[in-house]
RNA sequence: UCCGGCUUAGCUCAGUCGGUAGAGCGGGUGGCUGUUAACCACCAAGUCGUUGGUUCGAGUCCAACAGCCGGAGCCA
C-alpha cells in the first residue's frame, strides 16, 4: 500500500514552480464558490491556499457534480493542471481533471464571518486551520529554528535542563506542584541553574522547552505553559551578556523578515518597526530609566520593578528593542552578581521590545562566590540542601559567567503583533484553559 | 485575589418606553460561465446564562450566583 500519487504532489508553496504541469494537490477546501457551470474551489495544505477553477466543460459529468457538493474543510486530492494567473496573489492557479473526496466534511463550526475569541479558543483545534493562525505558526517556526540556529553556530551545546525539580529555581513564582513516588516535585520554572552547571562543562550551552508558573495571571502576556530559551554562557560578564543577547534579537528578526513576508503581509504588521531592529540597542541604566519614568509622570520609586504601564511609556520613547541593566538587588533573583562598588545593584539586564510589547528577555551575570551565595539564599528563606549542588559550582573552577531566559510567545506576539500571546502557541494553557 | 464589562438561533449581533423574537453568516432546496467573506430566491432553526424578586405582564427593571472577556498585582 501507498497513498504515493501518479502525478507528482506538490505543496501549494511550490505551485508557482510547476507551471503548466499537471501536479496532484491535496489539502482542505477553505471556501467553495460556484456560478453554475463553474466551480472556484479554494485549497489549504498549511502552506498556503490555491483556487482551483473547474469548468463544467473541464471534466467529466460526475466529477463536476462531486465538486458542486464540497463543504468547507472537506479533504480532496485533486490533479490538475498549475496555470499561471495574475489575479491571483500566489501568481498560479489550478485547473481540476479528477477529484478525489477523503471526506465531505460535516458543516463546519468556524464560518466566513467574524467569531468571538472565546468561541475560537474553545474551537482552537479548528482555528488553527485559519489564515491568521497559520501565519503566525509559520512564523513561530521560524523563530524556533532561527534560536536554534544562533545558537548552534556559535558553538552552544544543547542541553536540556530538567522539568521536574525538586524546588523552586528563584522561590519568587508559584510552582505546580507534581506528585512524585510519594514526596512533592514541582514543574521547572525556569531552566537556568542546570544551564549553570552545563555551561561549566560545555563553555556555552543552552536549553530551550517548556516552562510552568502557576500565577494566577489574566493578562494578554501571560500563560501557564510557556516556552523559554536559555543560553548560558562561561566567561561571559554582563557587557557581553547584553552584546548576545543584542545579536540574538536580531538574527532572530532578520530571519523572520527574510522568511515569512508573506505572513507577516497576512497579519498586517508593520515592517517598518520590525527593519528598525538593529544593533545597538539604547542601553538604558535603571537609575536613568527611573529618571527618564518619573519625568514622563510615572509614580515609580527607585527600588521598585517596572509595572506593565512603566515598560509601555519607556519602550514608546524608542524605535526598536532597549536594554536595561542593573536593576536592585532586593527585586531579582538570589543567584544574579551583586555589582562591586554598589551592591544594592545587580549585573542584571532586561530586554523590552518596543510598541509596548515589553520584556521578551531577563538575564544577567550570575554571583561566583560562594559565601555572597549562600547568604542570598538563606536572605530569600530558600531550603540550602536543595542547592548544595548548585553551590559545588562556586567550589570548583567557578569563572565569571552570565546567561538570560527569552519568552518564546512573547517574542512571537511582538513580531507578528498580537494583541495576546495566546495565539502564540498552538494549544495555550491558561487559568481556565485546559481544553482543547 | 481585586476592579470593570459581557451573556438573545450553530456563530456574530440587533431588540426603542416593560406588551410573548429579528438580521447577516453557516445549514437545506433551486438559479447563475471568472468568482474572491461571490450573488439572487425560498426553507428550517430559540429553556433570551441560572435562580429568585418587582409587575396584570420581564429578553428588557432589581438581587445573588455561574461562565467568559479586559485590566491590576506577579512575571518571560
Amino acid at each position: 500500500m501507498t497513498l504515493v500519487p501518479e502525478h507528482p504532489w506538490i505543496r501549494v508553496r511550490d505551485l508557482p514552480n510547476h507551471v503548466g504541469e499537471t501536479v496532484t494537490l491535496r489539502g482542505w477546501v477553505r471556501n467553495h464558490r460556484s456560478s453554475g457551470k463553474i466551480h472556484f474551489i479554494e485549497v489549504r495544505d498549511g502552506s498556503g491556499i490555491v483556487q482551483v477553477v473547474c469548468g463544467k466543460w473541464d471534466c467529466d459529468e460526475e466529477t463536476f457534480a462531486q465538486a458542486g457538493t464540497l463543504t468547507q474543510e472537506s479533504s480532496v486530492e485533486i490533479v490538475g493542471e498549475v496555470r499561471e494567473d495574475k489575479r491571483s496573489s500566489l501568481g498560479v492557479e489550478m485547473g481540476l481533471s479528477s477529484l478525489k473526496i477523503y471526506h465531505l466534511a460535516e458543516s463546519y463550526p468556524i464560518t466566513k464571518k467574524e467569531h468571538g475569541v472565546a468561541f475560537l479558543m474553545d474551537h482552537r483545534h479548528l482555528w488553527l486551520r485559519s489564515r491568521r493562525q497559520q501565519a503566525v505558526m509559520r512564523v513561530r517556526h521560524t523563530i524556533v529554528k532561527a534560536i536554534r540556529d544562533f545558537f548552534d553556530d556559535r558553538g552552544y551545546y544543547l542541553m536540556d535542563s530538567p522539568i521536574l525539580t525538586p524546588a523552586a529555581c528563584e522561590g519568587t513564582t508559584t510552582l505546580f506542584p507534581v506528585e512524585y513516588f510519594g514526596s512533592e516535585a514541582y514543574l521547572s520554572q525556569s531552566g537556568q541553574l542546570y544551564q549553570e552547571a552545563t555551561a561549566m562543562a560545555f563553555s556555552k550551552t543552552y536549553c530551550f522547552g517548556p516552562t510552568f508558573r502557576a500565577e494566577k495571571s489574566k493578562t494578554r502576556r501571560h500563560l501557564t505553559e510557556f516556552w523559554m530559551v536559555e543560553p548560558e554562557m562561561a566567561f561571559f560578564d554582563i557587557e557581553d551578556d547584553m552584546n548576545e543577547a543584542e545579536a540574538f534579537i536580531c538574527h532572530i528578526v532578520e530571519r523572520v523578515l527574510e522568511t515569512n513576508r508573506s505572513d507577516l503581509e497576512e497579519l498586517e504588521r508593520d515592517l517598518t518597526a520590525l527593519e528598525a531592529t538593529t544593533p545597538p540597542f539604547p542601553r538604558v541604566h535603571y537609575d536613568e530609566a527611573i529618571e527618564i519614568l518619573q519625568k514622563l509622570g510615572s509614580e515609580i520609586e527607585w527600588g521598585s520593578d517596572f509595572g506593565g504601564n512603566d515598560e509601555t511609556i519607556l519602550t514608546q520613547q524608542y524605535d526598536r528593542p532597549i536594554i536595561v541593566h542593573h536593576f536592585p538587588t532586593a527585586i531579582k533573583a538570589f543567584y544574579m552578581k551583586q555589582q562591586p562598588d554598589r551592591p544594592e545593584l545587580t549585573c542584571s539586564m532586561d530586554v523590552l521590545a518596543p510598541e509596548g510589547y515589553g520584556e521578551i528577555i531577563g538575564g544577567g551575570e550570575r554571583e561566583t562566590n560562594l559565601d555572597t551565595l549562600q547568604e542570598a539564599i538563606k536572605h530569600h528563606g530558600l531550603d540550602m540542601s536543595v542547592f548544595e549542588w548548585y553551590l559545588d559550582l562556586r567550589r570548583y573552577g567557578s569563572v565569571p559567567h552570565a546567561g538570560f531566559g527569552l519568552g518564546l510567545e512573547r517574542t512571537v506576539s511582538w513580531i507578528c503583533g498580537l494583541k495576546h500571546v495566546r495565539e502564540t502557541i498552538p494549544f495555550p494553557r491558561m487559568l481556565e484553559k485546559m481544553v482543547p
